[in-house]
Parts: C-alpha cells; structure tokens; sequence
DNA sequence: GTCTATAGACCGATAGAC
DNA sequence: GTCTATCGGTCTATAGAC
C-alpha cells in the first residue's frame, strides 16, 4: 500500500541530526543515543508516516516497507517499536532546542523573542508535519508528559516568549504558540498555500498573539 | 488495561447530538444518519479513546471493552470501523455547525464574529480533547479532506473570520484559530490549568489573531 | 441487542543463517 | 546489516445461537 520513497542516506542523516546542544549527546542530564546513518534513515521515514497516519496508526512494518527492508531489519537497529517513537521525537526536539540556543544568544530579550518566532516559524514551514506530530500526537505527547528534555524545551520557550511570569496563565500563549504554528501548517485548508506566503501569514500573526512589533 | 468509564445513555445522547442544523439530519447536502442511542453511547466512547490514545491507536475491542460489551455488539451498530470514525467525527463537527448557525443568525458581522470566537471557545474549553481529535488526528483529517459536510464548516467559519477575500492567504487566520483553540487546550503546559482561566486567556490571545476588541 | 466462536490478516518481537 | 521463518497475540470482521 505504501509506495516506499526512497530516503538517501546523507538526507536522512541531515533531516534527523540538527547540531543538537553541543557536537555530540545533549548538553546536560538527558540520554546520549549517538544515532547511526542506519538509524536516522528509519527515524526519517518514521517520521514522515507518523504525520500521515499517527504514531498509533503507524506499524513497523510500514516503516520497513518505506525503507525497502523487512521488520528484522529494523529491529537490528532498535530493540523495541517505542524506541523508535522515542527516538524519532527526540530527533524533531532536537531541532527545536537548536532554535532555542540561537535565541539564547542574542543579546537582549526583544531580540531573541525576535529569532526564537521567526527560527520556530521557518523550522515548522520548512518540515511542515514532521514538527506537528511530535507536538500534537497523543502517543508522543504522552511520552513526553514524563520526559526531562521535552519539559526542559518547553520551560525555556515559555520564559523566553512570557518572561518570568510565574502564574499557570503564563503559559497558555506558549501552548497556544506552539499548537498554532504546528496545527496551521498541517491544516486542509493552507495545504496548497506556497511555503512563502505561509510564513509570512504566520509570522504576522503570532507576533499579534505575542504583541511583537513586525 | 482500560477500566471502563461508564457512560450513562442520556449524557452519550447529550454529548453526541447537539442540535445539528435541523431537528434531524443535515440542513442540506449531507449523510442524514439518525444516531440512535446505542450508537450515541459508542460514539461517546470511541471519542474519548480517540483523544487518548489517537484514532490509529483505538481498537473495536478497547471501545467495546470501555462499554462492558463485546466487539460483536459494536458490529452490530456500525458496519465498519470507518464508520464508527466518521460517525464521531461528524457528531463533534455537528458541535461546531450549531455555534455557526448562532453566529450567522447575529444582525452584524462584527456581532457575529464576537458570537463565534467565544461560541468556538466555550465549546472547546468545556470538551477539551473530544473537539480538538476531530481537528488534528491525521486520521480524521484525512478522512474530511474530502468530506463535503466538513469543508462547508470551513468554508463558512473563514468567511466569517476573514470576511469574503477569496484569496489564500486568507484562510490562514481561520487555519491557525481553529489549531491554536482546539491544540492549546490539549499542551502539556496547561493541563493543570481550570477551565474559567484558560478560558479567559484563549480569548484574549485569539481576539488578537483576529484583531477583534476584547 | 447481546453473546460465543471463529476466520484470516497483521501486529511486535525473536532465532538463526548468510 | 539484512534475510527467512516463525512465535504468540491482537486486529477487523463474520456466522449463528439466544
């Protein structure tokens, strides 16, 4: 049913490795999991049929029939199917923090409220649905309710966007934030919006949410 | 693994239809489809699952068991279980229907917007997860991709949002208040959060998107 | 309207050859 | 690193009794 697409390995290894806190592992506390070139092609394809069919509609026969291997074959790589879907939303978070550290580096909060939107809105036009499922399927979200690096990720994309607003209310335009650019991107009704114009129609309007000046 | 929750007859029938359009059926164009009570309880089962665990992650036999009756008794109400999807999926859109009608029987536009927006927001806020699985499962959305009844709502909610411009970009506002409204209230972040605060936040921050004064 | 029983496909996972 | 072959379990769906 599925009509393999054919990943190279060089894409696969680009799409699911963002430079992710410093050259290798995470910066502090999370779990290491250098990934192989192997590995990254089925994360990569992984990914790809989570935004078509949900985690839960995703089987590992899909994702070897996608690579042109049998299930053995991915087994070989991964113990079990939920280190697969671990593996894949820690590869799409990974891409966030990287965002998150560019922002970090400017210099005054205006400024890197300023990159965090623009880098965010760029990553989620630019991978479309790879970004939303991590953040809106339940399998992965409730993975990531008990997942230090993803509360990590979450927590410093609220202070950044909210300040130190302590209050649950706080919170709620960094939910909002996050639910908006990566819902908008997958809905039926911007699909055959070219990603230039997307962006910009997003950019304008979460800065409104936030109160940034264009 | 799934402990029965118990849905009494009388808040299935309640929760599953809301007044669609007419007295019965569809106002015009669609399936009509009388939902009777036995079908209104899975319908109210299979929703809630579906928000939990995702539509590709629910099984006929976790519905039946959530009911305390066997699969057989499931097959006896729905052919399929595509049609237990779609049944759910149109009952929560017929949730939406009813808050458009409200808001198109308002005098002005501006006083219909106002209608809409917390119309929309109420109703999400006091379902949470069961409005926001018809919104964003890929599952769902695949199957109103080319669903007629699903693209009128749409199309009638962009129009009042963003008025008649025909152009694409147009439909994006209307894209990302339906993925902030219905998104946000499922985020991790604002889980712990009562209803009457979040409430009041959503419709602060989509009165921005929309430029409409509070 | 609900049950038991069953069919046939597919699921995640393992063993072992190459 | 990939394969074939297979395990036991669960999936959707059907048949037929009560």
């Amino acid at each position: 049913m599925e009509p393999a697409p054919d990943v190279t390995e060089a894409a696969a290894v680009a799409a699911v490795r963002p430079a992710s806190s410093g050259e290798r592992g995470r910066g502090r506390g999370g779990a290491p999991a250098a990934t192989t070139p192997a590995q990254a092609r089925i994360i990569a394809a992984a990914l790809d049929l989570f935004a078509r069919h949900g985690v839960g509609g995703t089987s590992l026969g899909m994702i070897a029939n996608a690579l042109g291997v049998t299930k053995a074959a991915i087994f070989h790589q991964f113990k079990t199917r939920d280190e697969i879907i671990l593996a894949a939303a820690e590869a799409e978070l990974g891409h966030l923090e990287a965002v998150l550290d560019a922002a970090d580096a400017e210099p005054t909060r205006a400024e890197a409220r300023q990159v965090l939107i623009t880098g965010i809105v760029d990553l989620t036009v630019e991978r479309r649905a790879t970004v939303s499922v991590i953040l809106s399927d339940p399998v992965i979200v409730g993975f990531f309710g008990s997942h230090e690096p993803f509360r990590r990720v979450m927590h410093r994309l609220s202070r950044l966007l909210s300040g130190d607003d302590p209050s649950p209310e706080a919170h709620v335009p960094t939910a909002m934030f996050s639910a908006a650019i990566s819902g908008a991107v997958m809905h039926p009704m911007v699909r055959d919006l070219d990603d230039e114009r997307l962006r910009a129609q997003l950019l304008l309007l979460t800065r409104r949410i936030f109160d940034v000046p264009g």
